[in-house]
DNA sequence: GTTAGCACTCTATCTGAATGAGTGCTAAAC
DNA sequence: GTTTAGCACTCATTCAGATAGAGTGCTAAC
């Protein structure tokens, strides 16, 4: 689709754009080296590129900048990724050796090197709960009227949400009921888990207790958390370094949205594996136009995943990102699979 | 210390000046009506206030906004407060009628109300846990080398710590032992809970199980956890409305701020009950000195205590804010205590 | 096909003048 | 003695016009 020559071009000024955030001249492109034309050739190639939606033109006399779809260019004919530094290796290598027991340690102090590391705002999902099962589940009464429900899976995450008592069921119910659920549905997969209660418990309960609807209904509750990933932030002032964000406005767009769990979730969330880029408009939320979001996936035991993302302007640094997100949702796996096998 | 004249003089100017966020001429006081006298004379005082401290001018020829000590004279000699607007209480209504159960939605709903009324950021406190109590303790092994610990307080807090197994203990000691807290240290205060073990559980645990060290090793790392008080933010990005922070540098040092949960425990708490406001450079960190944090502390069940707060600009509405986090933490109080007695 | 040269465009920056909000001081009025 | 009108003065803000400079597009020469 492009000449070598134009494709020469168009990376010299994405990268130096990446670099400046100022719009890139002919006359500095030519004297970077590695596109040993003039500036009037180079000029003639600007125009073209323009013509063909790769660069756009902040006014008559201004250099030019890249447009979504140069950018996209740029992404996806991308040089092979440069090694990283003996420095940001060591960090990776505190992941590994801290002696980080919890999934979601391991996800958070991810997340934190993430950002410190790239200088831009980490996203992070848990692992979906999709595919864990459940290990033990307890009913604990705090008083008369209300109970803990306490649900561990087999990740070694523990969920708790406060339910009411219905009237009339009794601690030893409580008690009879959970160690029924362990008995019988310990290892079951989390998003099975509510048919199974319905097919497998539902009788027994019927036949050893008073009161099954209101036990049933009480399981119901208990159960109805921990559906959701949880996110993980980090570095969401880096935002505020970057000058496209310099206008208030815009920047509060962004951050407004990162408060949003859900649709972060959302956004974040992709059929496939592996690593993503989506730039400017190619997210589907407004407050993203200015912004491109690179994420890949870990993997935990195999077969439930999680989300690493990394948020910055257009204008990011796209090859240290996505090598850095690479490396480091291998580092995760890693340091997560095996632990908690099935 | 203030004539009437001078009190009435600065009092009007406070107000204008929250409102306005510029400085204030002698003309426009004198116009407000609540102070009748002509702008000459209005400004022989303003020239008084300034020379006690209590005003500033950016510029001879600019108006004159409160200093600090102003502020704190105002905050100091403020008119009773407003009742709240109908609107408002509708809101509270809410937090007493929706069925939250857990102390920390609770908290947590408390949070994004105070900050969508206020539209400044809202940073509230959990419980501490000094005075709550251990309720269950349980200790669920995952694997053979990692173990979740799970600590149940009485007001419903659900702590969980993934702990590794030291070589040599099998599941059925660590059940053993985790009984045996829960019969000889149910009810005891979280901290009291380890100078009990060792005082009661030791020569228990020494007597009936082997790796005595371990074990005491393991409960160790369980109980390391929940120390701290958990911190609920919301509205941060109501700080990016405020005029104030168009200075993107000044915005990055207390966004940057709001993220170190520790050092934002050790600013929140205090020693005393109530209301407490600090201004501008009376907060001791560095970050808050263009902001007033305004705290009230909520309770429990009578013992154990939270802190909610609110950070704005010293320009502040401060009639409204402490009003509000007035009101407020007694509803928290309403909704909190009783649920969880002892 | 490439490049040198040149006219042209447009932003950013600086200057100086005009504007106006607000003050401080003095002297008159109450 | 207190209050106020009047006036000179200060200083930030705004605007217009001038200038500089970066960069382009086009043409003609290589």
């Amino acid at each position: 689709m492009l000449s070598e020559r134009q494709s020469m071009i168009l990376n010299a000024i994405v990268d130096d754009y990446i670099r400046s955030a100022e719009p890139v001249g002919s006359r500095s492109i030519s004297k970077r080296g590695d596109v040993a034309f003039s500036p009037a050739t180079i000029r003639n190639e600007m125009a073209d590129l323009e013509e063909l939606g790769f660069l756009e033109q902040p006014h008559t006399s201004a250099g030019r900048i890249p447009s979504n779809k140069g950018y996209r260019y740029y992404v996806d004919h991308m040089a092979p990724l440069k090694p990283l530094k003996a420095e940001d290796l060591k960090l990776f290598k505190q992941l590994a050796a801290e002696k980080l027991n919890a999934v979601e340690e391991v996800v958070q102090h991810a997340g934190t090197i993430l950002a410190s590391m790239t200088n831009y705002t980490s996203i992070l999902l848990g692992p979906e709960m999709f595919n864990t099962s459940l290990k033990h589940f307890q009913l604990l009464p705090l008083n008369e009227t209300t109970a803990v429900a306490i649900i561990v899976t087999s990740t070694g995450e523990v969920e708790n949400k406060t339910v009411s008592i219905p009237p009339g069921v009794s601690a030893s119910d409580m008690e009879r009921t959970a160690n029924l659920l362990n008995a019988k549905l310990s290892g079951v997969p989390m998003h099975m888990l509510k048919a199974r209660i319905y097919s497998e418990i539902g009788q027994e309960i019927q036949r050893h207790a008073e009161h099954y609807e209101q036990l049933m209904k009480l399981l119901d509750d208990s159960l109805v958390s921990g559906k959701d990933q949880k996110v993980f932030l980090s570095g969401t002032t880096n935002m505020l370094i970057q000058p496209e964000f310099r206008d208030i406005g815009k920047l509060k767009t962004v951050l407004d949205l990162l408060e949003e769990t859900p649709t972060l979730t959302r956004l974040l969330n992709s059929d496939q594996k592996g690593i993503h880029v989506r730039i400017g408009s190619e997210n589907i939320h407004q407050a993203f136009v200015n912004c491109s979001l690179i994420t890949a996936t870990y993997s935990l035991d195999g077969e439930s995943f999680g989300t690493i993302g990394i948020l910055g302007p257009t204008r990011m640094e796209y090859a240290k990102v996505i090598g850095t997100l690479d490396l480091l949702s291998r580092a995760m796996s890693r340091a997560l699979t095996g632990r908690y096998g099935p």
